[in-house]
DNA sequence: GATATATTTAACCATATGGTTAAATTACCA
DNA sequence: TGGTAATTTAACCATATGGTTAAATATATC
C-alpha cells in the first residue's frame, strides 16, 4: 500500500489523507453525539485507524473538535464570500432570497454534520460559539447593512409590507435549520399517517428552496391583484 | 424547617416537593448539557439535594432521564389538547394559525429546556424519540386530516395560493423552535452590529407569534386589492 | 414514644474513557 | 541503504463519574 509522508498538525503539514480520514470520522461523530458523547474510540474506528493516532496528530479531544469548529467557520464563512461574490449587482428581492436560503441549504446538505454541531454549541451556551458566529458575521462584512437599506428602500416604495428584518432573518434560519435536524418527525409523521412527505427525494431540497423563497416572498394567500 | 412525608417513584407517591425539586434541576441540567453532558452532582447541587437521593428517587441517570422524557410529551400532550378544546369550532385559517404557534410559544416560553432536550433527541437519533413524536401525533387525532381538510378547501375556494401543507407545518416549526435556541445568535448580531434587537423585551414573544402568523398568512408582500 | 420514611453524610467501588508510552513495523525519500 | 516520519500494537495510567452502601439524623404520623 502506497502511503504518503504527513506531519502532525502542530508542525507544518503537507500532505493530509489520512489527518483528512480523521477530522472527517471526527465531524460525523460529533455531529451525531457532541462533544461531550463523542467517544475517541469511535472516531479512530470511522476513521480506520488506531486511537493513539488521534492524539498523535491533534493532541486531545478537545483540540480535535477546536480544529473542527474552525473548520466549520472557515466554511460557512466561504460559502458566504462565494455567494456574496456570485450575487448580481442589483438583484431584485426574490431572487436574493432565494440565493440566500439556497447556498445554505446546498451547502448543510452537503454536510449535515455542520448544523448539527452548531446547534449542540447552541443549545450548550458553548464558550467558542461567539467567536464562530463573529467569523460569519465578519463574512457576511456589509450584507446586514445593505439588506437594511434594501428593505427599507422597498419598504417605502409600497412593494413589501412593513417587516421587521430581525424577525424574517430569524425565520428564515429556522426554516433552513429545520429542513435538517426535522427529517426523523417527518419520517414518522409519514408512518402513523401516511401524509405524502418526500423528505428523501431528489427534488426535496430544491422544493425546499423554493417553499421558503415563495412563503417569504408572497406567502400564502392568493393575492387578487 | 417542616418536611413532608415523600415516597421514592418506585412506590407510590403522594406529596412531591423534593422529588419536583429534582426533577426540575434535572430538566435544567439535561436542557443545558444533554444526556451525556450532564452530571448527577450537578442536578444534585440544583436541587439543593444530596447526590444519593437522586439515586434514592430515580435508581438511575437514564431512569432519571426517561422521567422527564415522560413527562414532557405528558405536557406536550396536554398543552396539544387543551389548545384543541379551546379552539373554536370553525376558525378562519389566520386565528387557527395564530392559536397554534401561539400556544407551542408561549409554553416553550415557560419551558425552554422542553425544546432543548427535544432538539437534542433528534440531533443524536435518540431512541426514546419516535415514541415521544407518537405520543404528540396522537394527541394531535385528527388534526392533520382536518388540517389539510381545511387547506384544500381553501385552495379550491382560491382563498390560498397551492401549497404543500407538510413544507409549511416544517417551516412553522422552524420558526418556533429557533425563537428560543437562536437567542444567542441575536445577541452577538447586536453586539456587532449594533442591529435593533428586541430579544429581551416583555413584547418579544408577541411580536413573534404576530410575525409568523402573518409571514405564514399573508406574506412580506404588499397586496395591492 | 415508637415507627416509618426522608434526608444527609461520607466513604467507597467499578468502570468507562481520555490520554500516555515505548517498542515494533511500515513506508517514504535521499 | 540508511534515516526519518507515519502508523500500529498493546499495555498502561489517571481520573471523572455513575452508582452503592451503611450509619446517622431528622421529620412526620400514630
Amino acid at each position: 500500500m502506497v502511503k504518503k509522508i504527513k506531519k502532525p498538525t502542530h508542525y507544518p503539514s503537507v500532505d493530509r489523507t489520512t489527518e483528512q480520514k480523521i477530522l472527517e470520522a471526527a465531524r460525523t461523530e460529533f455531529g451525531e453525539h457532541g462533544l461531550d458523547g463523542a467517544r475517541m474510540q469511535s472516531i479512530a474506528d470511522r476513521a480506520q485507524v488506531n486511537k493513539a493516532l488521534l492524539h498523535y496528530y491533534f493532541r486531545s479531544k478537545e483540540k480535535l473538535f477546536e480544529v473542527i469548529l474552525h473548520s466549520i467557520a472557515l466554511e460557512i464563512w466561504q460559502t458566504i464570500r462565494l455567494e456574496l461574490s456570485n450575487q448580481p449587482k442589483n438583484p431584485d428581492l426574490k431572487t436574493a432570497i432565494r440565493s440566500l436560503v439556497s447556498s445554505y441549504i446546498l451547502t448543510f446538505a452537503k454536510t449535515p454534520e455542520i448544523p448539527a454541531i452548531l446547534l449542540r454549541l447552541l443549545l450548550t451556551g458553548d464558550k467558542f460559539f461567539p467567536a464562530i458566529v463573529e467569523k460569519i458575521i465578519d463574512a457576511i462584512g456589509d450584507g446586514p447593512k445593505l439588506l437594511l437599506l434594501t428593505f427599507e428602500k422597498e419598504m417605502k416604495a409600497g412593494k413589501i409590507a412593513r417587516t421587521d428584518p430581525i424577525q424574517l432573518i430569524m425565520s428564515v434560519m429556522g426554516m433552513i435549520m429545520v429542513t435538517f435536524f426535522g427529517k426523523p418527525i417527518f419520517q414518522i409523521l409519514q408512518q402513523k399517517t401516511g401524509m405524502p412527505i418526500a423528505v428523501n427525494t431528489d427534488t426535496f431540497l430544491q422544493e425546499r428552496i423554493d417553499f421558503i423563497t415563495n412563503l417569504v416572498f408572497d406567502g400564502i394567500k392568493e393575492h387578487k391583484s
